[in-house]
RNA sequence: GCCCGGGUGGCGGAAUCGGUAGACGCAACAGACUUAAAAUCUGUCGCCCUACGGGGUGUGCGGGUUCAAGUCCCGCCCCGGGCACCA
């Protein structure tokens, strides 16, 4: 055994172990227990940053960890490949996408396999290949034969100057990052997937998903944001049309002043049109950017239209404004607006001195109209007939009535939009769908798919290059053969991350999407990402997951049964980034410590879900530790040969040092297997090596129970750090890779201990300790607890009241 | 603004179901080894007081419940994530 801890030559030799021997490779076997471990797959951005290192060591540690349980594993590799960064590296320095992105790819390949994690690289894909993505164009057709695909006009940033749309992100202080150019809002056709359909699904399956995070079952309910009104219709004065309103809170109609119309409301844009100070004003709403934070902080701003609507029960004449905040992606685009009973109302009530009428009695104390909305429920008041009643009796009545007259009545609406899946960019997958003059919309037929998006391209111009390129976007129509012209937006590449957990089941069906193999190992026993996916990339997925349902391809409702989300990586408490200035290159680490330094250390600073702080001496200590097990182990393979544990033959500093082994094991067991605390797994087993280093005992037992000790600690941190326990193994003795090996069991015997320390309080205080009998009378403890001199101190001259026994942990004399 | 998290020593964190606050590691300090340094090993380490036995106090802030609160409840403050075209 080597005198000293060499990591780069044993990496090498372990991860050659590991290629030879196919240790990952796995195949479908009936008879054995599938793991599908998942961690989201990489945007190939050019090297691995210390969030990936992260999350894919959480995700090794797992996929090694169930495989030591003996279930039989699979942990796969991809690229989520299409993505705007390789266009804006392609315009920043004349690299084509694809040639950037494929660099990126292997140079990422090669780092991920230098960090030694545990992947089947036979499955791996990129999804900008047409391997993958003909099955994404062919879905969408699929999808749009059964009506779950529509088209639509909807808004887009778009830069005046560069004429090109921009993403929310190239979008700073409502400006274009690259022309600095006020950024315009700008309707077009895009197409569209009725996720809304599945809103009902998606919220009601989330009950089942136990293995989540209740946080972000959370987020994706409020998300959905199910909410059941009422909707009713508004005359307008001196015209034949209506005006349709939602509100979830029709008991507060008495109260309404103004109705809010939304800047792209159709009446908004026709009254536009005739009033110049509107048109101007719905311009310069419409001239805001799209982000919702951005509409939620700004000033509510309004103007008056100078149309009356008629209230539906007093007949009252009530002013329609357009107003800023209100959106027509929720909704009708047009609110009820009460000032009273909602805060957003209230604020532009009192911005242009409309009314506030308070109508609702609270039932939780007073509130006071004058300093801001009551939202609260409660008992009506100024509402004619149906003063008195509580605003769900209202509710109820008021729904009946609109219903009964015809206007209106219950409806369940969602906050949840619509996808839109369209994307006015060139690297992406193409949308497989022609427009022909004649016929309208045409899906490009089966057998001519893909549709392969052209990898030469000249970049140097504004906008997608596919537009400028007529031998792409000229053909024929399929229906009727006249002249007709390509789909030139690509797909959001929310689609291709939607469905690739399934497709790594069976990346090598050349023939069709999935086959029964992506019912085998989904839905994904345990996928591992990054909580800022907690919603949209979460939520399409599962949403994909009930649409390859619906079409036969997978029989579960659900692609992740258990979900884990990782917090981010900082440094000097911020988040890692080039603009600060704050990077760690994983990279450099690896070389200078080794991969199973960088992977302890990414593990033990923090639980997963927190936010992990990188610390260079950190890692310091991480290396120091694994230098010290190496040496103990030595220490020990160097010494006398090791005859055979005899647990009858212990000495009591035997037992105690076998009881912590085991106790050892358990801690770790739980740690590891139920609470994914990796930290307080790894700070047991230091304190067992610790424990070990400290011990001297070299008679034939002591070295007995320092092999089974050392065997132990082996296979605890082979799942954190594989390639050093690798080596180790052998050196104590074994023929067998302990990649093979099993998890350790606890010995139940060796957990036995005769006697436990209580801690002994005074009125809540601590003031002694005493060592029962393990299976203690409680009247002997709280005698032996009373009758303690440390206790006496405290208690001698005052009068017992009360003495609190908790088994095996405390007493507490209550005492005055 | 809305939704979701978080706040514990000099630092990262531990305390799992309301029961010993500070495990484990880092940094720092002291000592051993060394010609010296590095490495390594040993010890100390929340704050205040101390006769060195111990005592007081302490988990963002202010209240409350309880024999007992970092943990539960109410009201604040600060930091982070998401907000539909970054992935």
């Amino acid at each position: 055994m080597d005198d000293t801890y060499q990591p780069d030559r044993l990496e090498a030799e372990a991860q050659r172990y590991w290629d030879d021997n196919d240790s990952f490779r796995v195949t479908e076997e009936p008879a054995r227990e599938p793991y599908y471990c998942l961690s989201m797959f990489p945007y190939p951005s050019g090297k691995l940053h210390m969030g990936h290192v992260r999350n894919y060591t959480i995700g090794d540690v797992i996929a090694r960890y169930q495989r030591m349980q003996g279930r039989h594993v699979l942990q796969p590799m991809g690229w989520d490949a299409f993505g705007l960064p390789a266009e804006n590296a392609a315009v920043d320095n004349g690299v084509p996408p694809a040639e950037w992105t494929r660099e990126n790819i292997r140079f990422m390949r090669g780092q991920l396999k230098r960090l030694g994690f545990g992947y089947d690289w036979h499955r791996e894909f990129a999804t900008c290949e047409p391997d993958y993505y003909r099955w994404e164009q062919w879905f969408f057709i699929q999808l749009y034969r059964q009506g779950m695909v529509y088209k639509k006009t909807a808004t887009v940033n778009w830069d005046p100057v560069d004429q090109t749309v921009l993403a929310n992100e190239q979008v700073e202080n409502g400006r274009g990052w690259r022309s600095g150019a006020l950024v315009e809002r700008r309707a077009i056709p895009q197409w569209f997937l009725r996720i809304t359909d599945y809103a009902d699904q998606l919220l009601a399956d989330l009950d089942q998903l136990e293995g989540w995070p209740e946080q972000v079952r959370a987020m994706q309910r409020n998300w959905i944001g199910r909410s059941e009104g009422v909707s009713i219709e508004f005359e307008v004065v001196g015209r034949t049309q209506t005006l349709n309103a939602y509100t979830t809170r029709p008991d507060t109609i008495f109260g309404a002043s103004y109705m809010g119309l939304a800047a792209e409301h159709p009446l908004a844009q026709e009254l536009a049109q005739q009033d110049q100070a509107l048109g101007e004003f719905v311009a310069a709403c419409q001239r805001t950017a799209l982000a919702e934070a951005d509409v939620a902080t700004m000033d509510k701003r309004g103007m008056d239209t100078g149309l009356r609507v008629r209230h539906p029960i007093t007949g009252a004449e009530l002013p329609v404004w357009i107003a800023n905040f209100v959106l027509m992606e929720y909704g009708t685009g047009a609110v009820m607006a009460v000032p009273a009973h909602d805060q957003r109302d209230w604020e532009f009530a009192h911005a242009y001195s409309l009314p506030v009428t308070q109508v609702i009695e609270p039932d939780d104390g007073e509130g006071d109209v004058t300093a801001g909305a009551i939202p609260g429920k409660g008992r009506l008041i100024n509402s004619g007939d149906y003063n008195g009643l509580s605003s769900d009796e209202a509710f109820d009545r008021l729904a009946e009535r609109f219903a009964a007259e015809g206007r209106g009545g219950r409806e369940v609406n969602y906050r949840l939009r619509d996808w839109g899946v369209s994307r006015q960019r060139y690297w992406g997958a193409p949308i497989p769908m022609i427009q022909c003059p004649a016929c309208g919309d045409v899906p490009v037929p089966d057998e001519d798919l893909p549709v392969v998006l052209p990898e030469q391209v000249d970049m140097s111009g504004t906008g997608s290059p596919l537009k400028r390129m007529p031998q792409f976007y000229q053909t024929s129509c399929p229906d009727c053969g006249a002249q007709a012209e390509r789909e030139t937006d690509t797909f959001d590449t929310f689609m291709e991350s939607a469905w690739y957990y399934a497709r790594f089941a069976c990346a090598d069906n050349d023939r069709a999407m999935l086959d029964q193999r992506a019912d085998y190992w989904t839905p994904v026993h345990q996928y591992i990402g990054g909580i800022e996916h907690a919603i949209l990339h979460l939520l399409y997925a599962r949403f994909f997951h009930k649409l390859m349902r619906d079409q036969g391809l997978v029989q579960s409702d659900e692609p992740f049964a258990n979900l884990l989300t990782q917090g981010m990586v900082l440094k000097d408490g911020a988040k890692m980034s080039k603009s600060k200035g704050n990077t760690v290159d994983p990279q450099a680490m690896v070389d200078r410590f080794g991969a199973d330094t960088v992977r302890l250390f990414a593990m033990f600073a923090a639980p997963p879900e927190q936010s992990l702080e990188w610390s260079d001496s950190g890692v310091e200590g991480a290396y120091r530790f694994l230098r010290r097990l190496w040496q103990l182990v030595r220490g020990h393979v160097q010494s006398a040969p090791v005859p055979a544990l005899d647990v009858e033959a212990l000495t009591d500093e035997q037992r105690a040092l076998r009881r912590k082994v085991h106790e050892t094991i358990a801690k770790a067991s739980d740690d590891i297997g139920r609470r994914y605390t990796f930290n307080t797994a790894i700070a047991a087993v230091m304190e067992l090596c610790n424990a070990l280093g400290r011990c001297q005992d070299d008679s034939e037992q002591g070295r007995a129970v320092m092999q089974e000790a050392l065997e132990t600690v082996v296979r605890l941190l082979a799942p954190i750090v594989p390639h050093i326990t690798h080596r180790l193994w052998f050196e104590l003795g074994h023929a067998d890779a302990v990649v093979d090996e099993a998890w350790p069991a606890v010995d139940d015997i060796a957990l036995v201990r005769d006697t436990v320390e209580l801690v002994v309080q005074v009125n809540g205080k601590l003031r002694s300790r005493i060592e029962v009998p393990t299976g203690a009378e409680r009247d002997t403890i709280e005698e032996q607890a009373l009758a303690d001199a440390h206790v006496q101190r405290f208690t001698h001259d005052k009068t017992i009241h009360k003495v609190v026994v908790v088994p095996g942990k405390l007493v507490n004399i209550v005492a005055k």
